[in-house]
DNA sequence: ATGGTAGTAAAACTA
């Protein structure tokens, strides 16, 4: 963390090996010091960490077959990487890494979605936002830097999705996952992409692949996110979703998400 | 109220 400009993003890739492409041009485009990736789909012993480490970034992961992993791709070598929850529950490492990169400590997590709401994957989400909210609680400090970025599976609030009172039985925006959400947010972050754009409606990082025409009719939901502990957010210049991105070949059905720092 | 597509992985399962 040398230069006075410092970017982070987070991505769900949805399957690292279909996104690699997109990825490693993105990276190259937008000059990005970390990128923190969900849904990378693959096991540890199959992930494309070459032609990452080939581009200049270091990598750590940890994934499983098929479904959910997490991975950062950092331009300096992390310390302290531990992976999952460590309460003595299901550890979930497929869903969280923490590492430092210097003095800077990250947090990358894929929250579980849920599936409906009268699914016990529901609960089992609520719970998480609580047990993760501990994990900060126990490792870190409100006055440290400390970002948390990831695929949060919540749109916070009524303008980060397109239709508030359609969308409220939903495992994404329900009252129950907001309310777990923002419990979590309590414990001392400031959503740095709000923090930018106060009242800025129809900016989503996700569409729904099975919604035909999506993007285009703006169907889309704000479920991706970067928080800051105070620190990070008052070194915050500025955040944005990657829309342009969104137009690529072969999209994800979510967006990169930035924040960008001055040091 | 339901279903729509994409990805994994080889038939359903997840999102």
């Amino acid at each position: 963390m040398s230069n006075d400009r410092f970017r982070l993003a987070t991505y769900n890739a949805n399957s690292i090996r279909i996104r690699l492409p997109q990825i490693l041009a993105w990276l190259q485009d937008n000059d990005v010091d970390v990128l923190c990736v969900q849904e990378t789909k693959v096991q540890d012993h199959e992930f494309p960490a070459q032609e990452i480490q080939d581009l200049g970034y270091h990598v750590v992961h940890r994934g499983q077959k098929s479904h959910a992993g997490v991975a950062v791709l950092s331009r300096e070598e992390p310390t302290d990487v531990v992976f999952g929850l460590d309460d003595g529950d299901e550890p979930d490492e497929a869903r969280l890494i923490r590492l430092r990169i210097g003095e800077l400590a990250i947090v990358n997590t894929y929250v579980p979605q849920g599936r409906k709401v009268d699914h016990e994957m529901f609960a089992y989400k609520l719970a998480w936002f609580q047990r993760l909210r501990k994990l900060f609680e126990r490792h870190y400090s409100v006055q440290e830097p400390l970002i948390w970025a990831g695929d949060m599976n919540v749109a916070p609030e009524p303008i980060d999705v397109h239709d508030p009172k359609r969308l409220a039985k939903h495992v994404d925006f329900h009252p129950d996952a907001r309310e777990a959400f923002q419990q979590t947010c309590d414990w001392g972050f400031v959503d740095l992409f709000r923090l930018h754009h106060p009242d800025e409606p129809e900016q989503y990082s996700y569409y729904d692949y099975r919604v035909p025409s999506a993007l285009d009719r703006g169907l889309g939901w704000r479920v991706d996110h970067i928080l800051g502990t105070s620190p990070m957010a008052e070194r915050c210049t500025d955040a944005w979703i990657d829309l342009e991105a969104r137009r690529a070949e072969r999209p994800s059905d979510h967006t990169m998400v930035v924040a960008e720092f001055s040091y």
